[in-house]
DNA sequence: AGTGCTACTGACATTAGTGTAAGTAGATGG
DNA sequence: CCATCTACTTACACTAATGTCAGTAGCACT
């Protein structure tokens, strides 16, 4: 029997004719992303090849470029949603130990922190990451008129800046290198360390708010 | 005329035979490796092409293989590498401030973060690194060992593992996310920031070392 | 000098991945 | 109910990357 290529695949041979679903657009490409945004977080950054993430959507490879062009086309659109993810999820503001734990999961459970060091990591020639958000400023700022509210007479400004740098530094390689971390100060497989140190960092923070230097 | 594929290029016709060099097995796998790195942390995970490889120095991408077997061979060779010079970097002592200065320039401008950052990524099913390195129990340890002789009476030896996992991954995260901090923060392009900050938290860390809580 | 070992090379096979062309079919508005 | 728009498909073209093969040549040892 010879095969019609580009006809319809014959009715009466496929049992069920599969009806093709068809979504609107904006529907299409949130699902690409999510997809995309789990596999590189899952699989790393070799991980988002259009065949295979086509085959997960269970679509076609074309699909996506239909919907983003090119592959540097879903690749910008993917970094441009998770920052503007991560971001809704950090500016929420609550107590600090609580804050530590949501910014934990954001960053290490979401994978926000896999794709924000992939990002920074296939970034060629440091050009800025666009559209740049000033959540630092806003964090510490927050931070700052705590302190004088707090009664902190000395806290300068800059020290404010400074604690929220340390602490995004310090939780963005907590949520990469946590468990290498762990191996390495020699706590084997104590899940609770990460947690603990967590803590431990909270109350470091609230000592900071309060001192009078 | 007509090529002849297989023979040697047809010595009349080069003008300078180049004479060829051969270097001993160790001396060319170093080569190969320092190049490797150099394109990793340069221009990113996706760098690593055999072809500009080898272009990179001066030799045929087979000779690549030769030495390395396959480039996985040749990612795995670079990890081991890469752990050992980073592990030889930071375990030499020296006062806090320094210290910092120097896992700055290593895990910074040496690139060593961004290493480190793309073995994690690129790590499939949390197979753990393969011998990895104790650094921080034996930073820890020393810094115990600090506390206590410095008269700090209710030094538990967790504060210290905490301390040292804290700067740890402050400083890959300052090191990786530097420029963004800076931006985030508002200080848009001002290069002595990130200095400011080390100093700023080797103060901090010595208070730590000091206070009696 | 000759011989053996192996670092190294050019040409090629293979595969995998992005992107294109052309056509199919589901939804929506008239 | 028809026309149009576009989400989606199959088949294919093209490129680039890894890896293979057979052969070349530098170097050490006798």
């Amino acid at each position: 029997m010879p095969a019609r290529p580009l006809d319809r695949p014959s009715p009466e041979a496929k049992p069920a004719p599969e009806r093709r679903r068809r979504l609107p657009a904006a529907e299409a490409k949130g699902r690409i992303l999510a997809a995309a945004q789990k596999r590189l977080t899952e699989s790393g950054p070799d991980a988002i090849r259009l065949k295979d993430l086509a085959r997960d959507l269970g679509i076609s490879h074309p699909t996506i470029l239909h919907h983003f062009g090119s592959r540097e086309g879903l690749i910008e659109a993917l970094e441009r949603h998770a920052m503007a993810q991560l971001e809704a999820d950090l500016l929420r503001p609550s107590d600090t130990e609580e804050t530590l734990e949501r910014v934990h999961r954001t960053l290490g459970d979401e994978g926000h922190a896999r794709l924000l060091a992939w990002m920074v990591l296939s970034r060629r020639e440091r050009e800025p990451l666009e559209a740049e958000p000033t959540m630092l400023r806003t964090l510490a700022e927050a931070v700052h008129r705590e302190r004088l509210a707090a009664g902190h007479a000395s806290a300068a400004p800059e020290d404010s800046v400074f604690s929220v740098r340390l602490v995004a530094a310090a939780m963005f390689g907590e949520a990469l290198l946590g468990p290498i971390l762990s191996w390495s100060a020699g706590l084997q497989d104590d899940p609770s360390a990460s947690r603990r140190f967590r803590a431990w960092l909270a109350r470091l923070l609230e000592d900071l708010d309060r001192a009078d230097a």
